[in-house]
DNA sequence: CGATTTGGATTACATGCGTAATCCTAGGAT
DNA sequence: ATCCTAGGATTACGCATGTAATCCAAATCG
Protein backbone atom coordinates (compact mmCIF):
# COMPACT_ATOMS: atom_id res chain seq x y z
CA UNK A 1 0.00 0.00 0.00
CA UNK A 2 1.90 3.14 -0.56
CA UNK A 3 0.45 6.38 -2.14
CA UNK A 4 -0.25 8.06 -5.44
CA UNK A 5 0.54 11.30 -7.27
CA UNK A 6 -0.37 14.01 -4.26
CA UNK A 7 -3.95 16.71 -5.20
CA UNK A 8 -3.61 19.71 -3.73
CA UNK A 9 -4.55 19.01 -0.05
CA UNK A 10 -7.69 20.13 1.43
CA UNK A 11 -8.04 22.36 4.65
CA UNK A 12 -7.52 20.58 7.56
CA UNK A 13 -10.81 19.48 9.40
CA UNK A 14 -11.07 19.15 12.99
CA UNK A 15 -13.18 16.81 15.04
CA UNK A 16 -16.28 18.82 15.72
CA UNK A 17 -15.65 20.62 11.86
CA UNK A 18 -15.88 16.47 10.29
CA UNK A 19 -19.60 16.51 12.34
CA UNK A 20 -20.45 19.47 10.70
CA UNK A 21 -19.18 18.76 7.37
CA UNK A 22 -20.60 15.29 7.09
CA UNK A 23 -24.13 16.74 7.29
CA UNK A 24 -23.14 19.04 4.30
CA UNK A 25 -22.04 16.03 2.42
CA UNK A 26 -25.34 14.31 3.16
CA UNK A 27 -27.42 16.89 2.34
CA UNK A 28 -25.83 19.19 -0.04
CA UNK A 29 -26.18 22.96 -0.13
CA UNK A 30 -27.69 24.47 3.29
CA UNK A 31 -28.73 27.12 5.89
CA UNK A 32 -27.27 27.47 8.78
CA UNK A 33 -30.94 26.65 10.32
CA UNK A 34 -31.29 23.22 8.51
CA UNK A 35 -27.95 22.13 9.81
CA UNK A 36 -29.03 23.19 13.27
CA UNK A 37 -32.17 21.12 13.20
CA UNK A 38 -30.42 18.54 11.79
CA UNK A 39 -27.77 17.92 14.31
CA UNK A 40 -30.35 19.21 17.17
CA UNK A 41 -31.20 15.82 19.50
CA UNK A 42 -28.20 13.91 18.55
CA UNK A 43 -26.18 16.83 19.81
CA UNK A 44 -25.61 18.73 22.48
CA UNK A 45 -24.73 22.13 20.62
CA UNK A 46 -26.00 25.35 20.69
CA UNK A 47 -26.90 26.70 17.62
CA UNK A 48 -24.23 29.51 18.17
CA UNK A 49 -21.95 26.47 18.45
CA UNK A 50 -23.03 25.24 15.50
CA UNK A 51 -22.61 28.63 13.55
CA UNK A 52 -19.00 29.33 15.12
CA UNK A 53 -18.34 25.96 12.93
CA UNK A 54 -19.32 26.53 9.88
CA UNK A 55 -18.08 30.21 10.25
CA UNK A 56 -14.36 28.22 10.53
CA UNK A 57 -15.27 26.04 7.81
CA UNK A 58 -16.20 28.82 5.37
CA UNK A 59 -12.65 31.12 6.38
CA UNK A 60 -10.99 27.81 5.60
CA UNK A 61 -12.60 27.31 2.73
CA UNK A 62 -14.21 24.14 2.99
CA UNK A 63 -17.50 25.51 2.27
CA UNK A 64 -18.38 28.14 -0.34
CA UNK A 65 -21.13 30.66 0.85
CA UNK A 66 -23.76 32.13 -1.00
CA UNK A 67 -25.77 34.99 0.20
CA UNK A 68 -29.69 34.85 -0.48
CA UNK A 69 -31.79 37.45 1.05
CA UNK A 70 -30.03 38.58 3.96
CA UNK A 71 -29.35 34.81 4.57
CA UNK A 72 -26.27 32.24 3.42
CA UNK A 73 -26.29 29.12 1.95
CA UNK A 74 -23.65 27.35 2.35
CA UNK A 75 -22.10 24.34 -0.03
CA UNK A 76 -19.40 21.85 0.63
CA UNK A 77 -16.02 23.40 -1.58
CA UNK A 78 -13.86 20.08 -0.85
CA UNK A 79 -14.62 16.77 -1.49
CA UNK A 80 -15.81 14.56 0.87
CA UNK A 81 -13.80 11.47 -0.48
CA UNK A 82 -10.59 13.11 -0.87
CA UNK A 83 -10.79 14.56 2.77
CA UNK A 84 -11.66 10.93 3.95
CA UNK A 85 -8.68 9.84 2.07
CA UNK A 86 -6.32 12.51 3.42
CA UNK A 87 -7.65 11.66 7.09
CA UNK A 88 -7.43 7.89 6.39
CA UNK A 89 -3.81 8.56 5.03
CA UNK A 90 -2.80 10.41 8.06
CA UNK A 91 -4.13 8.06 10.71
CA UNK A 92 -2.79 4.98 8.97
CA UNK A 93 0.69 6.90 9.55
CA UNK A 94 0.45 8.07 12.79
CA UNK A 95 -1.05 5.01 14.71
CA UNK A 96 -0.47 2.17 12.75
CA UNK A 97 3.07 3.29 10.85
CA UNK A 98 1.09 3.66 7.17
CA UNK A 99 -0.06 -0.18 7.25
CA UNK A 100 -3.95 -1.17 6.68
CA UNK A 101 -3.39 -4.55 7.30
CA UNK A 102 -2.85 -4.23 11.08
CA UNK A 103 -5.80 -1.73 11.64
CA UNK A 104 -7.90 -4.23 9.86
CA UNK A 105 -6.72 -7.10 11.76
CA UNK A 106 -7.28 -4.78 15.02
CA UNK A 107 -10.72 -4.56 14.61
CA UNK A 108 -11.77 -7.72 13.60
CA UNK A 109 -9.88 -8.93 16.49
CA UNK A 110 -11.84 -6.38 19.46
CA UNK A 111 -15.08 -6.05 17.80
CA UNK A 112 -17.65 -8.08 16.54
CA UNK A 113 -17.96 -8.77 12.63
CA UNK A 114 -20.62 -9.70 10.53
CA UNK A 115 -21.16 -12.49 7.63
CA UNK A 116 -22.13 -9.28 5.63
CA UNK A 117 -19.04 -7.25 6.73
CA UNK A 118 -16.98 -9.86 5.68
CA UNK A 119 -18.85 -11.05 2.12
CA UNK A 120 -18.33 -6.69 1.87
CA UNK A 121 -14.96 -6.38 3.02
CA UNK A 122 -14.43 -9.27 0.13
CA UNK A 123 -15.94 -7.66 -2.48
CA UNK A 124 -13.71 -4.96 -1.84
CA UNK A 125 -10.73 -6.61 -2.31
CA UNK A 126 -11.51 -8.87 -5.34
CA UNK A 127 -12.56 -5.18 -7.28
CA UNK A 128 -8.84 -4.01 -6.06
CA UNK A 129 -7.69 -6.71 -7.77
CA UNK A 130 -9.64 -6.75 -10.93
CA UNK A 131 -8.16 -3.50 -10.84
CA UNK A 132 -4.63 -4.66 -10.26
CA UNK A 133 -4.55 -6.63 -13.26
CA UNK A 134 -5.51 -4.72 -15.60
CA UNK B 1 -18.95 -3.83 12.73
CA UNK B 2 -19.75 -2.94 16.29
CA UNK B 3 -18.38 -2.19 19.51
CA UNK B 4 -18.07 -4.63 22.35
CA UNK B 5 -17.95 -4.05 26.54
CA UNK B 6 -15.73 -1.08 26.85
CA UNK B 7 -12.12 -1.32 28.83
CA UNK B 8 -11.64 1.74 30.61
CA UNK B 9 -10.64 4.67 28.31
CA UNK B 10 -6.93 4.82 27.57
CA UNK B 11 -5.56 8.41 27.99
CA UNK B 12 -6.11 10.41 24.53
CA UNK B 13 -2.71 10.72 22.71
CA UNK B 14 -2.28 13.78 20.59
CA UNK B 15 -0.18 13.38 16.71
CA UNK B 16 2.99 14.43 18.01
CA UNK B 17 2.46 12.35 21.20
CA UNK B 18 1.68 9.09 18.98
CA UNK B 19 5.44 9.40 17.40
CA UNK B 20 6.80 9.24 21.27
CA UNK B 21 4.88 6.21 21.97
CA UNK B 22 6.00 4.85 19.35
CA UNK B 23 9.55 4.83 20.10
CA UNK B 24 8.23 3.32 23.44
CA UNK B 25 5.99 0.57 22.14
CA UNK B 26 8.94 -0.46 20.07
CA UNK B 27 12.02 -0.16 22.13
CA UNK B 28 10.26 -0.70 25.73
CA UNK B 29 11.34 0.85 28.85
CA UNK B 30 13.49 3.78 27.34
CA UNK B 31 15.49 6.75 28.90
CA UNK B 32 14.97 10.40 27.23
CA UNK B 33 18.45 10.20 25.71
CA UNK B 34 17.44 6.90 24.21
CA UNK B 35 14.49 8.44 22.34
CA UNK B 36 16.19 11.12 21.39
CA UNK B 37 18.96 9.40 19.28
CA UNK B 38 15.58 6.96 17.82
CA UNK B 39 13.94 9.90 16.41
CA UNK B 40 17.08 12.39 15.08
CA UNK B 41 17.39 12.10 11.77
CA UNK B 42 14.00 11.09 11.41
CA UNK B 43 12.74 14.41 12.69
CA UNK B 44 13.50 17.85 13.34
CA UNK B 45 12.68 18.17 17.04
CA UNK B 46 15.02 19.66 19.08
CA UNK B 47 15.84 17.32 22.38
CA UNK B 48 14.03 19.98 24.24
CA UNK B 49 10.27 18.99 22.63
CA UNK B 50 10.88 15.48 22.91
CA UNK B 51 11.29 16.04 26.62
CA UNK B 52 7.79 17.93 26.98
CA UNK B 53 6.48 15.41 24.87
CA UNK B 54 7.86 12.56 27.31
CA UNK B 55 6.20 14.67 30.33
CA UNK B 56 3.14 15.68 29.46
CA UNK B 57 2.64 11.67 28.65
CA UNK B 58 4.13 10.64 32.03
CA UNK B 59 1.38 13.39 32.93
CA UNK B 60 -1.31 11.78 31.74
CA UNK B 61 -0.22 8.33 32.73
CA UNK B 62 0.66 7.35 29.34
CA UNK B 63 4.29 6.42 30.63
CA UNK B 64 5.66 5.33 34.24
CA UNK B 65 8.42 6.54 35.40
CA UNK B 66 11.08 5.33 37.42
CA UNK B 67 13.95 7.15 39.04
CA UNK B 68 17.49 5.60 38.23
CA UNK B 69 20.33 7.86 39.63
CA UNK B 70 19.31 10.96 38.82
CA UNK B 71 17.69 9.99 35.62
CA UNK B 72 14.70 8.45 34.67
CA UNK B 73 13.49 5.46 32.85
CA UNK B 74 10.59 5.77 30.96
CA UNK B 75 8.06 3.02 30.48
CA UNK B 76 4.65 2.66 28.44
CA UNK B 77 2.03 2.23 30.86
CA UNK B 78 -0.89 1.64 28.23
CA UNK B 79 -1.08 -1.14 26.15
CA UNK B 80 -0.48 -0.29 21.99
CA UNK B 81 -3.16 -2.36 21.17
CA UNK B 82 -5.30 -0.43 23.03
CA UNK B 83 -4.83 2.58 22.18
CA UNK B 84 -4.87 1.71 18.42
CA UNK B 85 -8.23 -0.22 18.54
CA UNK B 86 -9.40 3.69 20.05
CA UNK B 87 -7.75 5.65 17.73
CA UNK B 88 -9.23 3.58 15.29
CA UNK B 89 -12.60 3.50 16.58
CA UNK B 90 -12.87 7.47 17.06
CA UNK B 91 -11.44 7.69 13.59
CA UNK B 92 -14.45 5.57 11.32
CA UNK B 93 -16.62 7.07 14.08
CA UNK B 94 -15.94 10.66 12.91
CA UNK B 95 -14.94 10.25 9.20
CA UNK B 96 -17.13 7.54 8.05
CA UNK B 97 -19.82 7.16 9.98
CA UNK B 98 -18.19 4.28 11.63
CA UNK B 99 -18.11 2.07 8.87
CA UNK B 100 -14.69 0.08 7.85
CA UNK B 101 -15.98 -0.87 4.56
CA UNK B 102 -15.90 2.50 2.72
CA UNK B 103 -12.73 3.01 4.07
CA UNK B 104 -11.00 0.01 2.76
CA UNK B 105 -12.53 0.57 -0.48
CA UNK B 106 -11.32 4.29 -0.57
CA UNK B 107 -7.73 2.95 0.31
CA UNK B 108 -8.20 0.77 -2.43
CA UNK B 109 -9.21 2.88 -4.63
CA UNK B 110 -6.73 6.11 -4.19
CA UNK B 111 -3.79 4.02 -3.25
CA UNK B 112 -1.47 1.30 -4.64
CA UNK B 113 -2.05 -2.03 -3.56
CA UNK B 114 -0.01 -5.03 -3.95
CA UNK B 115 -0.83 -8.76 -4.26
CA UNK B 116 1.19 -9.32 -1.28
CA UNK B 117 -1.19 -6.58 0.58
CA UNK B 118 -4.47 -8.36 -0.87
CA UNK B 119 -3.72 -11.77 0.03
CA UNK B 120 -2.62 -10.47 3.98
CA UNK B 121 -5.94 -8.70 4.16
CA UNK B 122 -7.84 -11.80 2.88
CA UNK B 123 -5.85 -14.11 5.61
CA UNK B 124 -7.03 -11.64 8.06
CA UNK B 125 -10.62 -12.13 7.33
CA UNK B 126 -10.57 -15.37 6.78
CA UNK B 127 -9.16 -15.57 10.58
CA UNK B 128 -12.03 -13.53 11.63
CA UNK B 129 -14.45 -15.56 9.90
CA UNK B 130 -13.19 -19.12 11.97
CA UNK B 131 -13.09 -16.89 15.24
CA UNK B 132 -17.42 -15.99 14.11
CA UNK B 133 -18.05 -19.44 13.75
CA UNK B 134 -16.93 -21.00 17.15
C1' DC C 1 -45.72 49.72 15.63
C1' DG C 2 -43.31 47.33 19.35
C1' DA C 3 -41.32 43.00 20.95
C1' DT C 4 -39.18 38.79 19.98
C1' DT C 5 -36.52 35.79 17.29
C1' DT C 6 -32.79 34.72 14.32
C1' DG C 7 -28.78 35.14 11.67
C1' DG C 8 -24.35 37.27 10.84
C1' DA C 9 -20.15 39.62 12.98
C1' DT C 10 -17.32 40.14 16.67
C1' DT C 11 -15.46 38.64 20.85
C1' DA C 12 -14.49 35.29 24.57
C1' DC C 13 -12.09 32.09 27.07
C1' DA C 14 -10.12 27.87 28.94
C1' DT C 15 -7.54 24.05 27.33
C1' DG C 16 -4.55 21.46 24.34
C1' DC C 17 -0.93 21.30 21.14
C1' DG C 18 3.51 22.06 18.81
C1' DT C 19 7.65 23.65 19.74
C1' DA C 20 10.63 25.04 22.39
C1' DA C 21 13.78 28.42 25.98
C1' DT C 22 15.42 29.26 30.70
C1' DC C 23 16.94 28.02 35.07
C1' DC C 24 19.02 25.01 38.20
C1' DT C 25 21.75 21.20 39.62
C1' DA C 26 24.43 17.01 39.57
C1' DG C 27 27.92 14.49 37.06
C1' DG C 28 31.61 14.14 33.90
C1' DA C 29 35.74 16.31 31.61
C1' DT C 30 40.14 18.76 32.36
C1' DA D 1 38.45 22.62 41.95
C1' DT D 2 36.24 24.26 37.80
C1' DC D 3 33.66 24.41 33.85
C1' DC D 4 30.63 22.39 30.67
C1' DT D 5 26.75 19.45 29.70
C1' DA D 6 22.59 17.04 30.02
C1' DG D 7 18.41 16.24 32.34
C1' DG D 8 14.53 17.65 35.17
C1' DA D 9 11.35 21.63 36.43
C1' DT D 10 9.29 25.63 35.17
C1' DT D 11 7.80 28.83 31.90
C1' DA D 12 6.62 30.51 27.22
C1' DC D 13 3.93 31.55 23.42
C1' DG D 14 1.10 31.59 19.39
C1' DC D 15 -2.42 28.99 17.15
C1' DA D 16 -6.30 25.67 17.06
C1' DT D 17 -10.30 23.86 19.22
C1' DG D 18 -14.58 23.32 21.66
C1' DT D 19 -18.02 25.85 23.13
C1' DA D 20 -20.21 29.47 23.32
C1' DA D 21 -22.00 34.91 24.61
C1' DT D 22 -22.78 39.67 22.95
C1' DC D 23 -24.07 43.00 19.80
C1' DC D 24 -26.64 44.52 15.95
C1' DA D 25 -29.98 44.50 12.28
C1' DA D 26 -33.66 42.42 9.70
C1' DA D 27 -37.73 39.71 9.72
C1' DT D 28 -41.57 37.97 11.99
C1' DC D 29 -45.24 37.80 15.51
C1' DG D 30 -48.93 40.04 17.76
Amino acid sequence: MSRRAPTPPAPKISDAEWTVMNVFWQRGTSTLAEVVKELEGRLLWKPRTVQSLIRRLADKGALAVEAVGREFRYTPAVAQDQCQHEESRSFLDRVFNGRLTPFVAGLMEREDVTQDDLAALREVLNQAEKKLKK
